[in-house]
DNA sequence: CTAACACTTAGAGTTAACTCCAAGTCAATA
DNA sequence: TATTGACTTGGAGTTAACTCTAAGTGTTAG
């Protein structure tokens, strides 16, 4: 796959899947004998990874550390298990925070709906009351 | 209540008080006579409601905003209504895809836990034919 | 009364994560 | 074969949201 056809199919930019590349977050992108880049599946599928925990909002520099010790075997397993638990449990904090956000505003929108109601009522009130 | 009592208080820094009042997050805060700011109750609701919305990923273009609007009193009553309840969907839309990456590391990390097993038994198996 | 320390301002600096640019190369089509 | 358009690189620029600095003023403990 060329760069143009991952993009469309994971909904990145080529500038952000280059720069990924650049910071070690794709590993192993291999070039036609032109020099241009051909992904596969394999690759596709960590890029589809980086993209699933970038939109969580899992730090670039998490995912630098992860890719570095998968790169180097199955003696890192252990630490990249730590890694993904720590930051999944940051993301359970941070889902915690904004399913409270979630409901203060969903009080405050249905505040302002009975206000706005009400003081649509209270318009008509004086308007019948000069007829 | 001084800077300092309010930033204790809210878990914020005397700078980042002093920005969102700068760029108009936090209306009217009054002054002592010697210019020194001086926060009432309502004053530290207002950054309450800043801090929660801030941690939810709201961001401050969208808080100016509504901060403005709520300014220019009752009549904006209903665009303020639209603001937070596009907020609010956007909160949603990151929890669902939030829920979905924890998931997903909820599964990788019981993978990383059951393959570590199986590598250490296997290690273990071959120590014990070795005697 | 003075030393120490918190507060003030305007404006510069930082950080993360892209995003864009210039200059050049490669592939396909008229 | 020439041109068009996507690709390459290294590096500069951008954006959001702070965060820090410098130079000065106000407040309080000894």
């Amino acid at each position: 796959m060329t760069i143009a056809e991952v993009c469309k199919k994971v909904g990145l930019t080529p500038d952000t899947l280059r720069y990924y590349e650049r910071i070690g977050l794709i590993p192993n992108v291999s070039r036609t004998a032109g020099g241009i880049r051909s992904y596969t599946e394999y690759d596709c599928g960590w890029i589809e990874f980086i993209k699933c925990m970038r939109g969580a909002g899992v730090q670039v520099e998490a995912l630098i550390e992860y890719v570095k010790l998968f790169q180097q075997g199955d003696s890192t397993a252990s630490e990249r298990k730590q890694i993904l638990i720590r930051e999944r449990d940051r993301i359970a904090e941070q889902l915690l925070e904004m399913q409270n956000t979630l409901e203060r505003l969903n009080f405050k929108i249905e505040k302002y709906e009975t206000d706005l109601r009400n003081a649509e009522k209270e318009l008509q009130s004086i308007t019948n009351s000069k007829e």
